[in-house]
DNA sequence: AATGAGGCAAAAC
DNA sequence: CGTTTTGCCTCAT
């Protein structure tokens, strides 16, 4: 249907961006996942899911942010476990109760979208 | 059906 | 304008 469009529009300053990826993503349940794409929609953005990956990348290391459940579409993990973030990507996910194969999570069940239809 | 790998395009700083 | 990005999508096995 109808794309997201984004909330905010193009005037917003860069900081009232930056403000709206931070609130959705601190609005992410505990347990569950959402993919830079979707973030970004969410935040207003449109399809700056990679400018969203980057923003993360300049989260200070005291963030209470949960970036760590923003991964890449599918329930990628486009971070990986050879690198600080990656390793404790997975660990805190899985500290959640989320189910790693792979380098991928379900998202169908996991997905902050869940098409959990059955519970 | 699921996994692995590569190529392509957009948005923001 | 040039640089940068933790991506997204499609194809092949």
């Amino acid at each position: 249907m109808n794309d997201h469009a984004p909330l905010l529009p193009p005037s917003a300053d860069a900081e009232t961006r930056r403000a709206a990826v931070y609130l959705v993503m601190s609005q992410i349940p505990p347990g569950k996942v959402v993919s830079y794409g979707e973030l970004a929609a969410m935040a207003g953005l449109g399809r700056a899911a990679r400018w969203v990956g980057r923003l993360m990348s300049q989260l200070p290391d005291d963030t209470t942010l949960p970036w760590h459940r923003v991964i890449a579409a599918g329930g990628r993990l486009s971070l990986p476990a050879g690198t600080a973030a990656g390793h404790e990507q997975r660990v805190r996910l899985r500290a959640e109760g989320l189910t790693i194969v792979n380098d991928r999570v379900d998202m169908r069940r996991h997905g902050w979208h869940s098409t959990e239809h059955s519970g």
